[in-house]
DNA sequence: TCCTATCGATAGTTTTTTTCTATCGATAAT
DNA sequence: ATTATCGATAGAAAAAAACTATCGATAGGA
């Protein structure tokens, strides 16, 4: 039984005449009674009692008429579904950000992808790269902004923008006034830091080159905010990407001063290799292009 | 889009595996891998995301999924229709039946026919030949039980039985003794008849060679029961068929009387040539042969 | 790091199915 | 009797679907 068959059997109910059912089903009469044939024999049953001048449907052709409309109705409601569906920049975007972007990066964000691809809203998930690693393999995301290094097999990347990272003293503290600093200095402050297993805590260790420095309890913040907070009570020091230090966060309790030769982070969009909305990727890369943000956009295939 | 493709895409979207998938399906995976695309390719749409060690469906591709599942369950309908419809003994057979017969005949028949077919019911339509013959023309009866001389273009009948005619006449006729009358005293007698329009009057006329007796009114009947009353109270002469002089309808005032050469009438089925449902005609004529009526059931097809 | 196994895609045939044109046989209307 | 109409049939051509064999990419294990 195919749907061929099918939409002929129901032309030639419709029209009760073969020769002007095959017309309207754009095929020979032949063909059409063919098929026919075919699907009478193959269904054990006769659909149509051949008249010499009139053709009758049997009464369980009738029966078989409606069913066939019915599943030529479900297969018409495949194509709207797929013609609804096939702009990529429709229907939602599971998206995944790290926590030390999320907050910076994603009210803008938001905003930008709304104008760009208003039909496709953001299911947005905040975690750390691990675990938006695993998201990611086993399909519960789609896209995930992170940074560098990263890598997981069958994962492609599509770099958006570079952020250098900046220190924050206290107001009081003795480097408050210094135009620069060095990221050798910070070995010997009281520097604090995420704690493990954000990557955001290994770039700026990475940046200062403290690989063996031990966590000490204390010392430790879970979001950027909290690490923030502690500089501005005067627990110590710390270091912060330059999208946390935007006008909207200054605080007179805090000074932040830049690098001489500034670390940076890269910041890219991860998908699975063959993820089939790559426009959707693309249109987050152009909507970083549009933000008000301290960061070096980056060319992308879009560019 | 055909219905092998939309099995196909279900399958992969069960087992998540191209291979499994074909397995499942009887195919070779290559062939599946090519429907599957085939369809992606018409629709324009991806419905799954190829990972290199899992198979991700896509968001419209779950959409497309379920609705193929749909499709498919209307599909397999069809065939649970046709296999409960495949059974000709199944389903309501319209029956046209002449006023002449229906009244003696289908009391019985009906019953011996819900012993042979008891899965299907009649749908009684009691008229005219002139009728039953349009009525199978346009198909709004399958079946028509009447009396020959019958001729239609494109129709067939199959001989059910034949009955002879005998003579009724009040109880104080001058004949009520008779044991034999010939046709053709008739002539001199008060015949009552139906009216025109009914065959049977048609068939009493060319028993008894009075082609050209006028029609006087207050000698028709509409019925052969009218026709008995109107004897009983004296009003003249009739003839009847033999289904209906069964003891069943003997009455005090009335006798019949034997011809001496008997005419008869031959009862048949009458459908469309081609009709689908030739095993019900034949247990009509099946049944008329378990009647206990006044009749010579003839050898039919089913014999 | 190399090897091996797995997976879906591709290439090239073969088989099956569908469709076509031309024509037939039966019927109904003129 | 002739003509027109209708669905079925025959045979050829075209299209679609299937298969086998193989590839390229990748993931996981020695």
């Amino acid at each position: 039984m195919t749907l061929t068959e099918l939409k002929y059997v129901v032309a030639v109910a419709e029209e009760k005449h073969f020769g002007r059912a095959a017309e309207r089903a754009f095929v020979s009469q032949p063909s059409l009674s063919a098929a026919v044939k075919n699907i009478e024999e193959e269904l054990g049953v006769q659909i149509f009692e051949r008249g010499k001048s009139e053709v009758f449907i049997t009464e369980i052709g009738k029966q078989i008429v409606a069913q066939a409309k019915r599943v030529l109705d479900e297969a018409g409601k495949v194509k709207v579904l797929a013609q609804q569906g096939a702009n990529p920049l429709e229907g939602p975007l599971r998206l995944g950000v790290i926590h030390t972007v999320a907050p910076y990066l994603l009210p803008e964000l938001v905003a930008a992808m709304r104008e760009l691809a208003p039909k496709m809203p953001l299911d947005i998930e905040e975690n750390m790269t691990a675990n938006l690693e695993k998201m990611l393999a086993d399909g519960s995301i789609d896209v995930a902004i992170l940074a560098l290094p990263f890598q997981a097999s069958g994962v492609d990347t599509l770099p958006l923008y570079d952020e250098t990272f900046r220190a924050i003293v206290p107001a009081k503290h003795t480097w408050a006034k210094r135009k620069h600093i060095d990221a050798g200095e910070l070995d010997s402050q009281n520097l604090l830091l995420l704690s493990i297993g954000h990557c955001f805590r290994d770039q700026v260790l990475g940046a200062c080159q403290e690989f063996s420095r031990a966590p000490e309890p204390g010392k430790q913040g879970n979001s950027l905010e909290t690490l923030r907070n502690m500089v501005a009570s005067g627990m110590g020091i710390s270091v912060l990407p330059a999208t946390a230090l935007t006008a909207k966060y200054s605080s007179p309790l805090i000074k932040a001063i830049d690098f001489k030769s500034p670390p940076s982070r890269r910041v890219v969009a991860a998908y699975r290799r063959g993820f089939p909305r790559m426009p959707a990727i693309e249109t987050i890369h152009r909507a970083c292009a549009k933000l008000s943000l301290p960061v070096q956009v980056l060319r992308g295939p879009s560019a």
